[in-house]
DNA sequence: GGAAGATGGTTTCAAGTGAAACCAATGTCA
DNA sequence: TGACATTGGTTTCACTTGAAACCATCTTCC
């Protein structure tokens, strides 16, 4: 006889299929309304808080894949979304910024990304928002010290 | 000038981060301690659970793809760690169950997958785990509401 | 100055993924 | 009975992914 063991009591499995429903449903909405990745929609917003930013300075705060914020950004350069910044200095660096469409994106965006996270939490007791929010916060923190680091290899 | 949008506290954003972060915390242990990829164990706790499961019955459960079901038992099977229970009737039907080798393994897993879980939580606030928990349950089910399933269309 | 190494970013490659096509077995309804 | 749709499960295919290899630039230190 075994330990009776819950999965849907179990943290990091709720964690994962509650994450990829709400991803699948806001990657379909970008998708649909706006032609965008989940990833390219990152590097908008971060550009958009930013001002400008390096491709590293997005894998840092967004914790994506080296690789993968390179195919953003090339997705969004080419629609014509993002510009880069002239940087004399340092060459290797490729500072971006968004363009003048890549703004007029943004600002269509951000109200229906808050708008749906609006109806996501609509039904739900009040609090619910801050409490997950906290909690996640801490979670990730401690995950990262128990060595979940993306790219935990050089470079 | 646009909108300010702080992408740190959007709540998609914070959950996709925190999952794939811990995510990876498990699958690498899972991997090196065991030689599993989340999927099967996954099955096997099911299996553990449940006694008896078709392939299909795992993915209700578990909201897993069709395809990474299949894959998944595949390589169970391959290692003998399930096996076929005969199904006279519905010949469609291929319930599984732990082989006893499986069983050893689920027995080993368990202990391990609550300590993780538990070093996971222990320098968080006392009941960030269950206010987690009743976050995550409430918003899975509000996001498929909104039309997040997995396999939307028919099949 | 110039090795040796670090850093920013792109590309390649093997593996994993989900959607759709597919196969087999049942169910349904005339 | 026999079309026709349904259901359980596997396989194929095109696409995505992350790790590692790579290229260019810059830094360090002799």
């Amino acid at each position: 006889m075994s330990t009776a063991f819950d999965l849907d009591a179990f943290l990091p499995y709720r964690l994962s299929v509650t994450s990829n429903l709400v991803s699948r449903l806001f990657a379909r909405r970008y998708a649909e309304e706006f032609g965008l990745t989940i990833a390219e929609w990152r590097v908008i917003a971060v550009l958009g808080a930013d001002g400008t930013a390096t491709a590293s300075a997005v894998r840092a705060r967004t914790g994506m894949d080296k690789a993968k914020v390179s195919r953003a950004v090339a997705g969004l350069e080419a629609r014509g979304l993002i510009r880069h910044v002239a940087h004399r200095g340092d060459r290797r660096l490729d500072p971006l910024a968004l363009s003048a469409a890549g703004r007029r994106i943004l600002d269509a965006i951000v109200p229906r990304a808050r708008a749906l996270e609006a109806e996501l939490f609509a039904t739900l007791p009040p609090g619910t928002r801050e409490a997950l929010e906290d909690a996640l916060h801490a979670i990730a923190r401690r995950a990262t010290v128990m060595g979940a680091g993306p790219g935990d290899g050089p470079d």
